[in-house]
DNA sequence: CTACTTGCAAATGCTTTGCAGGAGA
DNA sequence: TCTCCTGCAAAGCATTTGCAAGTAG
């Protein structure tokens, strides 16, 4: 399951005239089983003997051929996740109390009012898009019942 | 017009105890003039005698207090507006080409699926969500007129 | 007067890069 | 053996902050 998972990126990284070393593999692994948008920081608790400039720089040849993309959460921090074409198109839903992100699959129905919106925006701006992100801000479900706690306490 | 913007920013500014000084009314200003998420560079231009650390102090003072919100776009830097509570919601079409960000406003029969599938979320999920950001890649009318101009002398 | 503002310069901290040694094919 | 990769340390660069002078009310 995963042997697909590393072949295909062995493939890409060819496409380019580069390797699939150990170093590579292990941020591509990390961000597999994380299956979610993780930052640098999480990426160092998940491969403590990579150093920080190798997983930059093994972030960057993973986007340059077609891996890896990069996401802008909401707070300061990038966040690096695997392309849609690899894993499967998906929305984020990012928590604005304890900041993490998770993913989603829209609905069928959804997935369709999008289509319809997308030729729209062709159709009166020009625009052709190649690409969307939909990110939810909000509470997570761990926070909200933190939360409800602490109301109840103050009432 | 712009009147009704200014009051409402100072009342704003004054409720966290703070000044509408020409500095803040300058950068709010160039957010309401430029109609699109713009970035400290854009400020810049369009308030040249504003100081950098200036400019950046007044938009942190001005997102606590709700009247400005931070875009994070596809590159390196991060873009400003005004909150969508004193424009308008709205989504951004980002050309990958040119950089340039530009408002969308949602058709009806899309933001009823939106308000359907926030439904979804919180039933699926209980992830509640006070806000979110959609936002197209891809390429713009110029910049696509642009490329088939270059397609066009290459056949 | 007192509290908030502002400009400058210096600091901060994420991210990138130069370089020299190491490794894959 | 020729490229590409990697680690370290140093540099870059957008953004933040300390401080002292300025200003609003």
């Amino acid at each position: 399951m995963d042997e697909a998972l590393h072949r295909l990126v062995e493939l890409r990284l060819n496409q380019v005239s580069q390797r699939y070393t150990s170093g590579r593999k292990v941020v591509v692994e990390a961000l597999a089983r994380a299956g979610r948008p993780v930052s640098i920081e999480d990426i160092g608790e998940l491969a403590p003997h990579l150093p920080r400039s190798s997983a930059y720089r093994h972030l960057v040849d993973l986007q340059q051929c077609g891996v890896v993309r990069r996401v802008a959460a909401n707070d300061d921090y990038f966040r690096f996740e695997l392309s849609e074409d690899i894993t499967e198109h998906h929305h984020h839903l990012m928590c604005t109390l304890c900041g993490n992100v998770t993913d989603v699959t829209p609905t069928p129905a959804f997935e369709k009012a999008m289509a319809t919106y997308l030729d729209d925006l062709l159709a009166s701006n020009g625009f052709l898009s190649s690409d969307h992100r939909l990110d939810f801000l909000g509470a997570c479900v761990r926070c909200r019942g933190a939360l409800a706690g602490v109301v109840r306490e103050h009432t």
